[in-house]
DNA sequence: ATTTTATGTCAGCCATGTTGACTTATATGC
DNA sequence: GCATATAAGTCAACATGGCTGACATAAAAT
């Protein structure tokens, strides 16, 4: 019982600590977004297109089967998006070569100039995140984060 | 030129290095909250019902105004999901006695079980990825999320 | 030739956010 | 004590972005 004031009471600590690092998520999570969607609000956009602009720009060529992966949406929920995205010129969706069912997507000129405005915002927020934190933090940050994420996707950030 | 294959080039890893971040938050974000929203489901509650729960069980006696402040959405929104959890037994809402404008929230016992069959999900998630991190990299994880969040809201975890 | 796959589309539903207008009860300040 | 401000609640309408189910088309694979 005098183990909260004398000393470390592991049990207690644990546990508080694990709450604290899923309100760090939620809040970081909304902050995050925050600056971009008023960005997109001014474009009629929302969200879902810039998650659908981001992964198309980082993978150039993709596919909208490859995409839906990656979202876990559904394609009804996609062609939404990515269809308004298409029709306002954002987005190309050209024939593939090899397999001539399947779209590849990519950015257009002008997709591409939205997702950087897009991205400096969040590589600045990040990288300022990332200097005050330290490298080492960094570092803790991805390995956290890599272990909440499921073992699927996980993958995708094989690399290092 | 040269530097992309015979040595590190800084600019070019720390842009791929924020991308990945960015990507990172995404994916833990949407994987975090899965297996809770699938819980809340069989509820016929949603991930805002989650919310209010978690933080009325972390702040229990908080009021509208403090709740609304957190979560940041407008109260019509709230009262929503905060109505259906007062009506169905999970809050209850009592008149404070300093000043009775105030409604102070707390959860019933049936509300209780909820909030621990949920954070139950979420700690061995996150204590998992802990675990498989490593203490130094919790820190780093906290410093870098900390980083992210609007200094208003970094005052709640004023405390480490 | 048949089946499977990749994509697209229509229609409708649900959850959760928004704005705006207005009410009620209570506290606070002159 | 009266006027104003604050805390909370409510009604109505709307937007976004998920979902399901059903179905169509083109092209690849068997």
């Amino acid at each position: 019982m005098a183990d909260i004031k004398s000393g470390p009471n592991p049990l207690f600590l644990r546990e508080d600590q694990l709450y604290e690092g899923m309100e760090l998520l939620f809040f970081a999570y909304r902050d995050f977004t925050a600056e971009c969607d008023a960005i997109l609000a001014t474009y009629g956009f929302g969200r879902a297109h810039h998650r659908v602009i981001y992964f198309v720009a980082r993978n150039p060529g993709i596919s909208v089967a490859e995409l839906l992966a990656i979202l876990r949406i559904t394609k009804q929920s996609l062609s939404r998006v990515l269809g308004q995205l298409v029709r306002e010129n954002y987005i190309e969706s050209r024939q593939s070569g090899k397999d001539r069912r399947r779209r590849l997507l990519s950015l257009t000129d002008q997709g591409q100039e939205l997702e950087q405005r897009l991205s400096t915002v969040h590589r600045a927020l990040l990288a300022r995140a990332y200097r005050e934190a330290g490298a080492e933090s960094v570092d803790g940050y991805r390995q956290v984060l890599l272990g909440i994420i499921d073992e699927t996707d996980r993958k995708r950030f094989a690399k290092g």
